[in-house]
DNA sequence: TTTTATTATCGTAATATTGCGATGTATTAA
DNA sequence: TTAATACATCGCAATATTACGATAATAAAA
């Protein structure tokens, strides 16, 4: 089947997975990261820092827009992608919400 | 080709791409949110709670297992997951680490 | 020992992801 | 207009993921 059962769960879970997919691939976690150091970034340097091609790097950025990570405009020739700062605001606190949960109840006796 | 190329990338961006990839599917997050809030779990009653079928949520535990994520105690006929709370701490940090890099350089002027 | 209950593993079908060559598109330079 | 540059999209091959029926493994109960 191969096929994600996503009306058996919440919105929230629905949308945390969705968001974690767009870390789940360590060209994406570069980008990412390479945008959060650079001011701003032109999509010719990441064929350059990654080592992959053109085309593949160019459906990784696909991606992560299409999640809202990050934004582009074009600039003359090239493009300049950057990070979408609401919407990583937003991820950080659907994380963070997370991770939040357990700090609570850590006192638990665990097996 | 469907293989990553994890040589390309650091062993920072490969192992948080593969604890993303832990959360990246609803039925994960399910199942860790369920031993978030359940002191101690029963496999039994994840069927009940997800609508999946028993192997497909063994199929998930296994994973988050693997990540080290949760743990698992025989306990009699059953099984009793629970959070491993050395490593959620450890993902936690690896996520906020991500996170905070932009506050730091949120000044700066975006596309 | 046989049955029952609970979880794991195997095998397989359907679908998704990854990577890239070839090609298309759009903007600037000549 | 033509050429060059920078990205995006298409199409395909290889591999990975998701889901589950069938079946195995294990331990308690009868």
């Amino acid at each position: 089947m191969g096929v994600t059962k996503t009306e058996l769960f919440t919105k929230q879970q629905n949308e945390l997975a969705q968001v974690a997919k767009a870390f789940a691939h360590p060209a994406r976690v570069a980008i990412v990261q390479y945008l959060l150091k650079a001011n701003t970034c032109i999509n010719g340097n990441l064929v350059q820092e990654l080592g992959l091609a053109q085309p593949t790097i160019s459906q990784h950025l696909k991606e992560l827009k299409a999640i809202g990570i990050i934004q582009g405009t074009i600039e003359g020739v090239s493009v300049s992608y950057c990070i979408n700062p609401v919407r990583w605001e937003e991820i950080k606190n659907l994380f963070n919400h997370l991770f939040t949960q357990y700090a609570i109840a850590s006192d638990r006796d665990c097996c």
